[in-house]
DNA sequence: ATAACTGTACTAACATTGATAATACAGTTA
DNA sequence: TAACTGTATTATCAATGTTAGTACAGTTAT
């Protein structure tokens, strides 16, 4: 399954579809040029309607990180390093939106640092326990 | 003025009223025990429907930064240690989000650090600006 | 050419949510 | 008693997300 609609996320579907399938873009796991699910496919498998599916769709056209060929289907875009510059761009903004929060609410500056620097140390986690498995091959020895 | 509403915020109404006067206890701008704009006076002066207001003071209620009092009003609550650190956990959860979004769009850890670190500053300029008045009288010289 | 796919566009219907409006009732205070 | 408080209820309206049905245009394989 390409994707699945998580209902304890507050996200409309179709919102929830471009920021899945542009992670993937992004994150290289889908590559350039690369054909995705047609509209009325995925709409088939995520029990979802075509009009939902194709509205997210028109919206990673948008954004630059997909393309239509009429007829034919949707691609990943080839040059997607526009769509990344304005990622890093949201990641900032969100990061500033998060620490003038943290201001306004009068947590000091020290703490948000310490805040933030474990908060990536566990976002980026997943590459420890890689490493780990890689030092060892039995789990307990 | 107490508070207005922006129109470029996407939050409803009544989520801006619950932020605005939440940021104002929290950050020790009001005091406990002290009296907040009554429901109809709030409303007058924001020009805003009674029952939006009245819908954001329940929900500040709950948060358990207010209590209301029959017949005489609504006050800041005496200990708001529990809303503090629920605030806290909200940032922390922020924060989190927006590196588990950074990693997963495949931005390098140390980039995703130095945009934490930069928007902590950023965020906690103005002290910096008040330093600067403090230390010469005169912007040019 | 035809069938079976693709994208695209449009209209209608429905549910949810935010906001407004108009009342009404209960408690407090001067 | 008058004028303020909070609280509750009901109705209406607008915007948004979703579903549904239909239609048309372009591509591909047979």
């Amino acid at each position: 399954m390409l994707l699945t609609v998580n209902m304890r996320d507050k996200r409309p579907i179709y919102k929830q579809i471009v920021g899945g399938i542009k992670n993937r873009i992004l994150s290289g796991e889908l590559k350039a040029d690369e054909q995705i699910p047609s509209v009325r496919q995925l709409a088939t498998d995520m029990n979802i309607n075509p009009n939902t599916i194709a509205k997210a769709y028109a919206e990673l056209e948008r954004l630059g990180v997909v393309y239509s060929a009429m007829g034919r289907g949707y691609f990943v875009s080839p040059d997607i390093s526009g769509a990344r510059e304005e990622e890093k761009e949201e990641i900032r903004r969100a990061l500033l939106l998060c620490a003038e929060n943290a201001e306004r609410c009068g947590v000091e500056k020290a703490l948000v640092t310490e805040m933030a620097l474990s908060a990536i140390d566990e976002a980026y986690e997943v590459y420890k326990d890689i490493n780990e498995r890689n030092g060892e091959n039995d789990k307990n020895k």
